[in-house]
DNA sequence: CATCAGGGCCCTG
DNA sequence: CAGGGCCCTGAT
């Protein structure tokens, strides 16, 4: 099952992205469950990426700053299978993918002394709502964080990936690839369940059906207006309001909405905004609504996501209580 | 020991 | 449109 490939070469190209940019912000997420697909540290990045059916390392460097950024890349990928990467193509990808073209220099400037925003602005200007995943994969993680606490979904896609994904080794990294959707279509759901996934499996199954019989055309979904793009979302199994919030802003970059909190991100926004234990979810989109307006979705993610680099460093008694293991 | 909810969603009535 | 059920595990 667990085969290993070593990407013995690499092609290295230089990425402008728009200014500001925030590298650390925009390529690690702190409060992601953390998967074995990728490794950070300050200012460099690794992350395993499956594109058109062949594994890829990709090492990112740090090789700006915020208002004169640039990222060296290094795409790592296997000779024997594939002599010839099209680099413009993965290049173009991983742009969309982590939101490298964006313009958010509207947003920060016009937010950079707010009240709320303005300490997660000194600290991760230029920041991006980003994702590394295809919509496949997306799912596929979603789906694993769904009715269960964080220690299982770790333990969860561990094993998804140790069963049908790729270890590939390149950096000095081992880390794993996700593997193809049809993988999980030929196994059957019982031996699903036996990775502990539980009555997931199905979903896993069903989902991993549509995406091979569907060969979704994500370059198309990304260029549909929000409602059709949102309609075409819910329409697969196992996607409902959380998720299909998640999506529209993490994988399509809209950063202009946000209608669904879940009752957890309620009490950190509770917290956060209003320095209580609970607020009605309305009360709180209408506040973020009249303080950010369309830029909301990505004004709570700085705020969100700043917390959770708090973290990293000092103990957050009050989020400690909220995160179950 | 038993019960219950957890970073939702589907399905039923 | 409200509410029960779902695999499992740790908290209570």
């Amino acid at each position: 099952m667990d085969h290993e490939i070593n990407l013995d070469s690499f092609v290295r190209t230089e990425i402008m992205p728009s200014a500001p940019f925030s590298f650390d912000g925009t390529l690690h997420k702190p409060s992601h469950f953390p998967t074995p697909d990728n490794a950070y540290c300050d200012g460099h990045y690794w992350q395993t990426l499956f594109y058109e059916d062949h594994p890829y390392g990709l090492e990112f460097i740090n090789a700006g700053t915020t208002d004169a950024p640039r990222i060296t890349l290094m795409i790592y990928f296997h000779s024997a299978t594939e002599k010839t990467p099209d680099v413009q193509a993965l290049v173009d990808e991983i742009k969309y993918r982590f939101d490298l073209d964006s313009s958010t220099r509207e947003f920060t400037s016009r937010y950079a002394e707010d009240t709320i925003l303005g300490p997660a602005m000194k600290r991760w200007r230029g920041m991006r709502i980003s994702t590394a995943y295809s919509l496949y994969e997306f799912t596929v993680v979603t789906t694993v964080l769904q009715n269960t606490v964080v220690r299982r979904t770790v333990q969860m896609m561990q094993n998804l990936f140790h069963n049908y994904g790729t270890l590939v080794s390149f950096a000095d990294k081992k880390l794993y690839c996700f593997w193809n959707p049809r993988t999980i279509d030929h196994t059957d759901e019982m031996e699903l369940r036996a990775l502990k996934v539980g009555y997931r499996a199905k979903t896993l199954k069903r989902q991993a059906a549509f995406f091979v019989s569907n060969s979704v055309d994500l370059a198309s979904w990304r260029q549909l207006d929000r409602e059709t793009l949102r309609d075409n979302l819910l329409r697969i199994y196992g996607i409902g309001p959380a998720t299909v919030q998640y999506a529209l802003c993490e994988l399509f970059h809209h950063y202009d909405i946000i209608e669904h909190i879940p009752p957890w991100e309620q009490k950190i926004y509770s917290h956060l905004l209003f320095d209580k234990d609970q607020v009605d979810t309305d009360v709180i989109l209408d506040d973020i609504d009249r303080r950010y307006g369309k830029w909301k979705m990505l004004a709570v993610h700085y705020i969100f996501e700043d917390l959770f680099w708090l973290r990293k460093n000092e103990s957050v008694p009050w989020l400690e209580a909220l995160i179950r293991l």
